[in-house]
DNA sequence: GCATACGGATAGTATAGCTATCCGATAGCG
DNA sequence: CGCTATCGGATAGCTATACTATCCGTATGC
């Protein structure tokens, strides 16, 4: 375990609370105070601090999403619980229906279930634009649609290239959560880049 | 100031906590025990709600971009503060600098200054795919790239239709921090497109 | 005249994500 | 064979964040 510790930089502590937490799967025990971690508990740890450093997730979080790449789900089940996972709930009911039919109506040809988690985080945030005196913003959505629909073919081409289903699993699941932060991360660059462009 | 809870749906005692914060501004006194909210403190109100609620930023966070709001610095510097409000701050030194070349070539043409928070995110997030043992995503990376070009430009241009600086400062920070929260949600919604699409 | 409501100050709460300490067992060393 | 250091596991403690609840003196309005 100490040897896990140094070569994944990851106090001893916290392995344990992972343990603790089922993130990680306990290490084949030797003798009654000995234990033996291989390349797969590595692995697993390092796509633990991914998820949780990199892309957000909390505890629980990353905890149901390691589940779900270890059971035999369809990919489409995976990528519902890995949506979930990144997503905060937000019951319909919340919301105003006429966000909901403004969404609907710049995603129309998309196949999309009402209680997509993206569908409805999508019309809260309509209406937190509306709530701050922001208007005339459907051009803006729409465009922001189209970069969503481009981003969305690239995760599924990255995920089809993927050999077996556990490797789709995992690419579906680390795709989903690190996507956002690098999506997020590309558009800083590119506003500073287009702001320098039209201010000089 | 019941009344400023009743019709924004925020308890007294978290308006008392923003006070304290000074997310809010006080009310003008009118006797020792009377304070005046107009309509300003009520869209203050909502803004701080749709940037804490919706667009996850913590309580300091918030108070630093209002402050950028209210200031009267230039746009790029607003936006300087917007970005670095929703990042996790990241030391160069702590990423691997061939994380940071790779990112960089993705960019070409692009003028980003080295300590942009987005390329800095990005190399992370690079940097946690190769751990994951996630290879080959340059392509990948390429086409997020494009769309976080396409986002970026409308967000620009929502920006220029604003009227004078202070609308101009809130739609840089309300399109910030919202539209994070935009395209991930729009995200999903096309990843269940065209995953439909695709397994049917 | 007095219950009620006000704003401000202060203290308390809940949760999350670690982190530190204690404990008994055992491995290595001489 | 003895002794110290280290192991894994269990438990308790810590820190930060975002509220939330209570108390208090003042003042309003019926």
């Amino acid at each position: 375990m100490a040897e896990l510790s140094t070569t994944s930089d990851v106090p001893v502590a916290t392995i344990k609370y992972y343990l603790r937490e089922k993130l990680l799967p306990a290490g084949e025990s030797e003798t009654a105070n000995q234990a033996r971690y291989g390349s797969t508990h590595l692995d697993r740890l390092r796509l633990i601090r991914a998820l949780i450093d990199v892309g957000g997730l909390s505890v629980v979080s990353a905890r149901s999403v390691l589940r779900a790449i270890d059971s035999d789900a369809s990919l489409p089940e995976t990528f519902a619980v890995a949506q979930r996972s990144v997503s905060v709930p937000i019951a319909s009911g919340d919301l105003d229906p006429a966000d909901l039919d403004r969404i609907d109506e710049l995603l129309v040809g998309w196949h999309v279930s009402p209680d997509n988690p993206g569908r409805l985080a999508s019309a809260r945030v309509l209406s937190a634009f509306r709530g701050v005196g922001q208007t005339d913003d459907r051009g803006w959505f729409a465009r922001y649609a189209e970069a969503a629909l481009l981003i969305a073919t690239a995760d599924l081409d990255e995920i089809e290239s993927r050999p077996d289903r556990a490797a789709k699993a995992e690419t579906v699941v680390v795709g989903t959560v690190l996507g956002d932060a690098l999506i997020s991360g590309l558009r800083r660059a590119a506003q500073e880049h287009i702001t320098s462009q039209r201010f000089s």
